[in-house]
DNA sequence: TCCTTATTTAAGTCTTTTCTTATATTAGTC
DNA sequence: GACTAATATAAGAAAAGACTTAAATAAGGA
């Protein structure tokens, strides 16, 4: 599975937008994915080890829970794939600009 | 489907590929992708469909040729959607110079 | 008009993905 | 050690995706 496919997915997206802001238990993951999905508890640790199995995501056990962390590699293989696009369009040069504006707060 | 699932399948994306270096009629791409990933000139063809269904490509009528050419509007969003964890690490930023540097060769 | 070339579309098969329910695992508590 | 909470894994069903072959469409030339 290609990371493109990985992203595909909409539940996945999520996750990964929810764990962009901050590191997260499975639990909590699931009460909000879960809930705007309508979808179980296995799904979503199914959709979890996807993440994991493709580097999108690292887990530290915590006592009986998992913490997840979001590990950027594959995005930024991603974005380098998507590099030979980016001289197409003017909003490609505004997102560069956007992109060294950058500089937001970090979490380790 | 989804512009990420779009770019999940490795015929698309190296169509993709080669609509980012010029515009192409269906039997130019036939020629080389059908040869490199073993595949008719159906299935070809099946996979133009979707990326013109999903904006990643425009088709214009020359005789009986169909000139395909790369649309970015969905990489576009894409990158948008990515946007959100360029903040994640240093390669972002690295990638973000490349972006500034690039200016290349532009096509119509 | 008939034939050829370029391409798309239809129909059906096979494989992969995404769920569900049921079961297993592991940590902490009584 | 038994019970509960947090999570993962197994097995199987249903849906989606990516092919194939066969047939349709459309342009250009003899």
């Amino acid at each position: 599975m290609h990371a493109f496919d990985v992203l595909g997915d909409p539940v996945r997206r999520r996750i990964l937008e929810i764990l962009a802001e901050d590191r997260h238990a499975s639990g909590e993951i699931v009460a909000i994915v879960g809930q705007e999905f309508g979808i179980t508890q296995s799904a979503i640790s199914q959709h979890l080890k996807v993440l994991r199995d493709h580097g999108f995501a690292t887990v530290q056990a915590e006592g009986p829970r998992r913490i997840y962390k979001i590990d950027p590699a594959p995005i930024v293989e991603v974005d380098q794939w998507l590099e030979r696009f980016r001289f197409w369009e003017p909003k490609f040069e505004a997102l560069a600009v956007e992109v060294k504006r950058g500089q937001r707060k970090r979490r380790k």
